[in-house]
DNA sequence: GTCTATACGGTGATAGAC
DNA sequence: GTCTATCACCGTATAGAC
């Protein structure tokens, strides 16, 4: 329990460094130069501590691949709650980590799509196992008549409305809004209920509607 | 009406091999010598035609980001269709762009938060008008029921459940379906019909059940 | 551990012959 | 228009003093 270091550590200094030009520029666009800089060390010192510029981004890329997953996989195998104050939980949590770490999404999608070799091997080695995915489909499915692929692809459309408004931000945010960011991020703070009210009416129109248009 | 060239033009083929290299690598991960050789010919004719490196990348980009807004709000402001046939067709046509195009999705994201500020400048000049858009809002609302911010919501919704499904590719396939791109290209077939089919129940399950969950 | 100085390769861009 | 040769610079990485 020690207080907040106002004082970090070189490597933690580095660490934080690393983060912030990395997410924003990307490997290929981040200079090992801005990072020693924005860490107040030199450049020489980066190498100290890490070999590398791609071993230095590939500790950063690791956490943050973690955290593009994060611990939603308990909210939707709870045994508390409806399906319902699932998905409100599960969207809320969601929406609310990229409200905390915009770039985030920008970030991993540009890295994944640069190197999509490397998932592969970081997915195995995390704690995403497609085994706790099959169950969050069985039970899911069950709980909302919906079938397995269907399960899937509620699945995908909700983590896409999650991530997307934030992945595309300065596309939307100048299309439809004509640049102003506070509307913006007024807009993304209502999406937390809309996702959710999304799924949900749906699941309700399924429930009555099947078949006729 | 000329019959297709076999051979193109040096320009067309400085071109061709642009749009290969840059939306897979991205400005900053792209090679000139890469692109030459894509091409057939050497580093320096691409200085030739194109005076650098950011001059030939522009020219792409405008390309494809003008390509990422298809021609939609025709049919979204057709008055012969009733909008669930709108919003079938929508995501019909949207979704087939991107089975087309597999890489424009995250190309576009990458390079429009790599530097965001382009967009504002291109976007003015390309047929992206937001009194165009304004109008959409206004007529569909006025179809579904809905408020002219909830008709933002669902756009942006429906939109992201298009597109993120390909700029996540490498993350999606890789985690949900182990790697098996086959499957994968299954599953991005069915969005089509599954997309449609959720903005639909959503609606439907919207005006029945208001307020009672 | 931290610094300065430097080596080394790669990359965008140009000069100039044909 | 197209090529070869070359420049000038930048960025990663290392050597070595302190």
């Amino acid at each position: 329990m020690t207080p907040q270091k106002i004082e970090k550590d070189t490597e933690g200094k580095i660490l934080e460094a690393a983060k912030r030009v990395f997410t924003l520029k990307g490997l290929d666009g981040a200079r090992m130069q801005e990072i020693a800089d924005e860490a107040g060390i030199n450049k020489a010192l980066l190498h100290y501590y890490f070999r590398s510029k791609e071993k230095l981004f590939m500790t950063i890329f690791r956490v943050e691949l973690n955290n593009f997953f994060p611990r939603l996989i308990p909210i939707l195998l709870s045994d508390e709650w409806t399906y319902v104050q699932k998905i409100r939980h599960f969207v809320d949590e969601y929406i609310e980590l990229f409200l905390k770490n915009p770039f985030l999404p920008a970030f991993v999608l540009r890295e994944v799509n640069r190197n999509p070799q490397v998932i592969a091997h970081f997915i195995v080695e995390s704690d995403i196992q497609s085994g706790k995915l099959k169950e969050v489909m069985r039970v899911l499915g069950k709980e909302m008549g919906l079938s397995s692929n269907e399960v899937l692809h509620l699945l995908i459309t909700t983590v896409s409305a999650c991530i997307f408004p934030f992945a595309g931000k300065p596309i939307i945010e100048q299309v439809l809004f004509n640049g102003n960011s506070d509307e913006y991020n007024q807009f993304l703070q209502e999406r937390k209920t809309m996702v959710a009210d999304f799924v949900i009416c749906y699941l309700k129109g399924r429930q009555i509607s099947n078949g006729n248009e």
